[in-house]
DNA sequence: CATGAATGAGTGTTCATTCAT
DNA sequence: TATGAATGAACACTCATTCAT
């Protein structure tokens, strides 16, 4: 039934914009009242963060499938999976994307969107650490970081940017080279 | 008059958060009635994105001064005071920020975003064919779309991010190396 | 406009009892939007509790009133104008007084309540001083106590009681004996 | 099972006020599933008015019990048996009263409550008939009803009087002369 | 031009009640 | 008989916007 909730939310958001996405809307789409949503979640704000991490969890995992299937191999191969697996993961739903990141994002408190940040934050700096002989960078951490934010800001400006932007392909390739002239000089 | 009340949403949207900036507020502080804001502003909307702009203009304007005094100097001191620049543009007003990325952006209308992006793009991409001679990167537009969101996305998760963040000084340090090694390889 | 309000109030709660009395209703009533009521009042409760200190003013102006009027005459004539005075009070307008008595209590905050009380006390008191030379009871502040919640227990009883009562013409010959008694042995 | 619901609202009522006492929490304090509330009462209202008539019960039968371990005595003593079981009736759990008297009396219906004021009634006019030799009172009747309300009303504000009261002690003294004085003369 | 009282559609949320299991 | 998830009408309250003065 939260999935059910998240799902109806998560369609109301992608079709139709925040703007729409009132209770009694997605419990409509839910198929079910407004009563039954506050069952499961305390308020509106809940409901949103849910989504929001819902979206997270996608991308992380993206993420760690791209690290799996990529492991043992060079480093420009891994750099080049981790940010094609991150563009494919949000060019799957650009309009829920829009949603989600142009409006919503105020309504998740800081903390979930901490938390969220912490675990992509953990599992890129782990990736890195496997690379650590051939890094030159010394600060792990930081450079995870600077990586993180980096690839989820240009795929967001890819996807949703207003007005012309570049090919998703090219800024894939530029990206990629991005990352494995700063890793690695 | 628009000047006046630009200012008094940019103090109510700093010091009181975005839900408390609606238009009666923003008139109270302004000095004025709310009927004098329908008389130069068509709606709220176009309100928070004459702060916006404002803002933008701001950072535009940072970094224009930051290639300005760096004109002539070798490519890494640009980058570094393009960084800078960006940095304490952000630095100096936190709170604003956290208000005008994490909860107002849906406000001002894509098109306003759409031009106001545009324009640091033209900024950027004119400084980077100045140094076109010494650029491994083929594609100056793709690299402006690029190194642009970089920036933007590495400060401000520095400055709003939840958690906690690296130094804004070593976060410089590490974006400047970032992008010198794309440009130069 | 404040009055127009608490008058508005004052006949919904009479007529359609205190579940009817939302605030749509009030102002539907009040010829005014709900918006409008919200400028002059902070919530609901302050608007009901409005309307208890008119009720209470009205009693207590009724009480001054019977005073004056029996200023210089036999304790026996004060205090069958106080009695008389208290229940002419109430039966102006029974309905609302169920519903401002039956219901409603709660809704003022109690400070407001004790207010209205000792307002009431103090004259009482102060009139009673004024007889004191005759007077058997010792402390003034507990005899006025007893005499104002007997008067208004007795004539809410008798208005609003459920099931047959008393005439008000015969409680009110046995509630001035009473006090006559009591206070002069 | 009806009294172990009775019970739950009882303790919801004195511990939480009556904000809280919704037929959820009701049933959640009383062990059992809303549902179940449903089977023993039609509707919240009754469950309020057993609330309210086991007050009262307990309120009748402090006075029955005053009256019978007064049986035979002056009248005196009696009236300080009624007077004094009244106050120790509600000084038991004030807050319940708070609850019951100053907000849910709207509850129950008038009838319930009717019924439940003719209990009393009947009773303390049984018990002045016994006296009906030395009173100077002609309407037994009358003189219950005011003698009842006048209880009931000074015990109340007693009690849950907003802001400072007098003395339970004291004011049962004044209660107690007052209602002598007006028996006897 | 300036005002600010008035508007009213719209919001999130609650809770007494029902009924399929 | 007991359950408790589901219901949905109803509520208090907000705020961008208008317009008579």
């Amino acid at each position: 039934m939260v999935e059910t909730i998240v799902e109806a939310t998560w369609q109301v958001l992608a079709k139709e914009g925040y703007a729409a996405a009132n209770t009694n809307r997605i419990a409509e789409r839910a198929g079910i009242s407004v009563g039954s949503l506050y069952q499961y979640f305390p308020n509106k704000n809940a409901i949103v963060a849910a989504v929001q991490r819902r979206h997270h969890a996608e991308v992380a995992s993206a993420m760690a499938t791209a690290f799996a299937e990529t492991a043992g191999q060079p480093l420009e191969i891994g750099i080049r999976g981790l940010v094609h697996a991150n563009m494919q993961a949000h060019l799957a739903d650009p309009d829920l994307h829009r949603a989600l990141t142009a409006i919503v994002p105020a309504a998740a408190n800081p903390e979930t969107l901490g938390c969220i940040r912490d675990g992509i934050h953990a599992q890129l700096r782990a990736w890195l650490w496997r690379y650590r002989q051939q890094l030159i960078v010394k600060d792990l951490d930081t450079a995870a970081f600077v990586v993180q934010h980096l690839v989820e800001a240009v795929v967001h400006a890819t996807i949703d940017g207003p007005g012309p932007t570049p090919e998703p392909k090219q800024v894939e390739d530029e990206v990629a080279a991005m990352i494995l002239r700063y890793l690695t000089g």
